[in-house]
RNA sequence: GCCCCCUUCGUCUAAUGGUCAGGACGUCAGGUUUUCAACCUGAAAACAGGGGUUCGAUCCCCCUAGGGGGCGCCA
């Protein structure tokens, strides 16, 4: 009954689902998955001064947009309150714990003076002898858990190896605030515990919480669970992650244009490698995925290699799901009310049509749409720099002899567009790309788009030709 | 300060007590080509330093340096 592998996700809500959180989550989810096992979701929102609503919903939505799935309802850690107290008294009663009534002025000054004299700030455990009788009144005790002063806690550790922290170094911790609520290591015990999890999969900035974890579940007289302590990730310069570099939310990487696929493809080869594999479908991953191949030195962020694999996923997704994406994203932009409305439903249909050509040049689907922009401009079209060096006077006098041309190719489609572009060429002993760069900056304003025939199709007739007619006519007035 | 962890091309990583230390991204050079991409070919690019152990160390041990994490009545 016991042999299936229960992970966990446990998030605090006091802000957006993270990068490295989303790695976190990938991997527990991975690992359930690869055992057959399960991956519950709990929110440690026992911090009610900085744990939101808003923070568990954009927790709960980036898991969602990276399609990892939890199984069961999450759970809220505020609500085992009470349980959490049961143990605390519990532990009080068996001699496990003490009541402390040291004050938050006398455990700074302790800080303080340990720090200078060289040694640990931690609790010094004053009040683990100390009579009660002694208790200061009108002051609310905490309760402290008593840990061994001797020996050693040894975690063994599925990524870190074995790990041995001495006793005498882990001080005495708070387990019931003065105001009767559970803190974080009681809280985790025995939600753990009673969760059944049997897989803890977490950053490593947790390694010596798992020390005092461990034994909070000894004096508990329970099992711990096996231990997976991930490497952080940092940011390109190797620092702590910070906002610039992507410690952003998950949906900020969705604004940007990136896709789950893409992004999970990305984490997962973060800290965790099977042999040279490099872009491998979720199947793959969860097939291949283990804890012992977890390496133990931080990663650094690289956003230029997921945006190369996201180029990689854009090219292997069917157009339709691209619109789709496309059409979920656009409303989220800046002005993307104002975009939406100018791109209307024509402009998504051409969208689609011209979606071969677009995906194959974009790394982000942000970067996609802008490549897309032609598609919905305005006449007359503004040319960008390059593209007007194109349409100096030689270019539009090539675009003025070719229109004619243009309007008697029938029917209007890429292969009947390419020959006639193609003769004409021939005939005007040009090579194509002398006809095809002007053309191109009449149809898009720029030097670069997809494939000119492409464009010409997309555009149609009546639109292709009056825009190349206003370079024309341009040449004229000038 | 104390405790814990880490260190292979710029980056993510593989491998092994004896290898030309492999792959991917990026870079550079070619090819292809209507632009840009994509794609193909090729190149440069790493075992942090110092001691051991060993016939032989990138690999095992120690030290140093550098980096990271932790040290709350936060999680």
């Amino acid at each position: 009954m016991s042999e299936k592998v229960i992970t966990r996700f446990a998030p605090s809500p006091t802000g957006y689902l993270h990068i490295g959180g989303a790695r976190t989550a990938l991997f527990n989810w991975l690992y359930a998955k690869h055992t057959g096992g399960k991956m519950l979701l709990r929110i440690e929102d026992t911090d009610r001064a900085r744990s939101t609503e808003g923070a568990i919903l954009a927790i709960l939505d980036g898991l969602r947009w990276l399609e990892l799935d939890w199984d069961g309802e999450p759970v809220y850690q505020l609500t085992r309150a009470e349980r959490h107290r049961g143990i605390a008294e519990q532990l009080l009663a068996e001699g496990n714990a003490y009541r402390c009534y040291a004050t938050p002025e006398e455990l700074q000054e302790m800080r303080e003076r340990a720090r200078a004299e060289g040694r640990a700030p931690g609790y010094d455990g004053n009040w683990r002898h100390r009579d009660p009788s002694e208790a200061p009144t009108g002051i609310e005790p905490a309760i402290r858990f008593k840990a061994p002063r001797e020996g050693e806690t040894v975690i063994e550790d599925r990524v870190q190896g074995r790990v041995t922290f001495a006793n005498k170094d882990l001080d005495d911790l708070v387990i019931l605030r003065s105001d009767g609520t559970p803190t974080y290591n009681l809280s985790v015990v025995v939600d753990d515990h009673d969760m059944d999890i049997t897989h803890v999969i977490r950053g490593d900035d947790h390694l010596t919480n798992a020390a005092r974890q461990t034994q909070i579940f000894k004096a508990l007289g329970w099992k711990t669970p096996v231990y997976a302590h991930v490497p952080l990730i940092h940011g390109p310069d190797g620092a702590k992650l910070s906002k610039r570099h992507g410690a952003l939310g998950v949906e900020a990487y969705r604004a940007m244009g990136y896709l789950p696929a893409a992004l999970r493809n990305y984490l997962v080869r973060l800290g965790w490698s099977h042999g040279d594999a490099e872009i491998m479908s979720t199947e793959e991953m969860i097939e291949w995925f283990d804890l012992d191949a977890i390496g133990r030195s931080a990663a650094r962020f690289d956003f230029v290699k997921l945006e190369n694999l996201n180029g990689h996923y854009l090219r292997t997704t069917p157009d339709k799901e691209i619109v789709e994406r496309l059409k979920s994203l656009v409303p989220e932009l800046p002005d993307g009310a104002a975009l939406a409305a100018r791109i209307g439903e024509d402009g998504w249909r051409k969208l689609e049509q011209a979606m071969p050509g677009l995906k194959e040049r974009a790394g982000t689907l942000v970067e996609l749409l802008d490549n897309a922009s032609f598609l919905f401009a305005k006449r007359p079209l503004t040319t960008d720099e390059m593209a007007s060096r194109v349409l100096d006077e030689g270019g539009r006098e090539t675009l003025a002899t070719l229109l004619p041309r243009l309007e008697k190719v029938e029917p209007w489609t890429q292969e009947a567009l390419e020959a006639a572009v193609r003769q004409f060429a021939d005939d005007s002993g040009l090579k194509l790309g002398k006809v095809a760069q002007p053309l191109r900056a009449s149809l898009t304003g720029r030097s670069i788009s997809p494939g000119i025939f492409d464009v010409l199709a997309v555009l149609g007739r009546r639109e292709s030709l009056a825009r190349i007619g206003d370079q024309v006519h341009a040449s004229k007035t000038a």
